[in-house]
DNA sequence: CAAGCAGTCTTTGTATACAAACCGGGCATG
DNA sequence: CATGCCCGGTTTGTATACAAAGACTGCTTG
């Protein structure tokens, strides 16, 4: 009963390994159509970077890529383009959608307090089972914090938020974050590597959760705040010092 | 310069009639795709309740209605789903996504916390000629403050907020805000019929100018959450009393 | 030599055709 | 009488075909 209705079709992010997204949990059917499969391709594509904002998607080009018809093709793009992962005018095709520095300021800016809210409502709503969850990504997150591996602390850092977003009790909201983190991921993934910056995060990580154990919504949620602001801040930081960053580039 | 890339293919509602998003006014090409008219039609269906959740939706049905082919229904349905606005089973067809009430309540509180994020923000950012924009709607609120005609009341409401989102100077966030409000339009109608809701509206509007005036971004967002927040109760109230709300159905 | 124009060519938008999967009813059977 | 299977209808998913609208190239002309 009651009609979910908020879950996407393909939220991404199935196989995160240890975190394993815990609300989405809506068994989909076993008969994936192509379009979806297509769509979380190139959304893969695009995330990862190997796609980079500007290019030139074309229908035929693709389709014959995939070995499918135009029509998945064109669907999973329409798909896409309704999630502001590509722009597409009338006549004139798709090409994946390039954040101007300013787009990705003002994305920062909501993503901070998309995640300071979930922080707020968790601090208030999580259950204790849910608090050791939190703990224990939390220690996770102290295990992987080795700069030579970063994949290994980006999933735990991952599997840290989503453990917050959880417990905010609030679905809707936990995939709104979810859905802009996922769009700002191929941005964000570059500022790891800044020097120290894992044990910052790490630290940062544990004053939240600290706030949270004293239950103290208010903190926890200006520490949140802080947390991702920072990662915008450095990543603005970078992206001012390399002048060519997203300023490009008509085609092939 | 800057590819823009956040704003959709085709926001919605062009001509309404009377609701009309006004903000929506970037120039789009001026050969609207059959696809994004039809997305359109059937949204605003949705929207005021023609199509009430749970209904489904046919393509052969809808191609003749409409008198096109399913190529184009087809993806304004996946268009719609994206959005979130219809359920799609891989096998199944679309049905409207039939929100539950705990799915209302959360959305609900997501709204108003964006819509107070607007308003901390706009508190902050403001230019002078955008105040006097705002203090324009709040007149206009003032003036439509009329319970025979709460048509007139909507438009100016919906004026007064779009204002506070481009108060904001962050397109993205106007953009979901926007979008979460859209979503949430039929179950925010009703309960702007309740006794003195209007002039509570009124009140309240002036409140958050009043603080915007004085550049006091805490009480603004304070005064706009509570704003929405007095509009879930009062909905949640409504609903509760109605047994037979939004609690269906599995399928015919 | 530059600019405008025409023709072609690619590419998208739409329509239609075909195949496969789900839903339902009816019938046989334990 | 209940249950399971089979079969047909309906509907979605995919492929292909056709039409129109930009984009590009090359030519003509001032």
């Amino acid at each position: 009963m009651a009609t979910n209705g908020m879950n996407q079709n393909a939220s991404s992010a199935e196989e995160t390994g240890t975190g394993g997204t815990p609300a989405g949990a809506a068994g989909n059917g076993r008969k994936p159509r192509l379009a979806d499969r297509l769509r979380c391709q190139i959304e893969e594509e695009i995330a990862t970077g190997k796609l980079p904002g500007g290019t030139r998607l074309d229908e035929t080009g693709l389709a014959r890529r995939f070995g499918v018809s135009r029509t998945p093709v064109r669907e999973a793009l329409s798909s896409l383009a309704s999630a502001g992962l590509v722009e597409t005018r009338p006549r004139q095709g798709a090409i994946v959608a390039g954040l101007s520095l300013s787009d990705l300021i003002q994305m920062f800016e909501v993503m901070a307090e998309l995640e300071a809210l979930c922080t707020r409502l968790a601090a208030r709503r999580m259950t204790a089972t849910e608090r050791q969850q939190l703990e224990r990504t939390l220690h996770d997150c102290f295990e992987a914090a080795d700069p030579t591996r970063p994949n290994d602390y980006y999933e735990a850092n991952l599997a840290f938020h989503e453990a917050i977003y959880a417990g905010s009790h609030n679905t809707y909201l936990a995939e709104q974050t979810r859905q802009l983190r996922n769009r700002l991921q191929p941005y964000r993934r570059t500022q790891l590597t800044g020097p120290g910056r894992i044990e910052t995060s790490c630290r940062e990580h544990a004053e939240i959760v600290e706030a949270i154990r004293q239950a103290d919504a208010i903190s926890a949620e200006g520490a949140m705040r802080r947390h991702v602001t920072i990662q915008a801040d450095t990543f603005a930081e970078l992206a001012a010092r390399l002048p060519q960053r997203a300023a490009d580039v008509d085609d092939a």
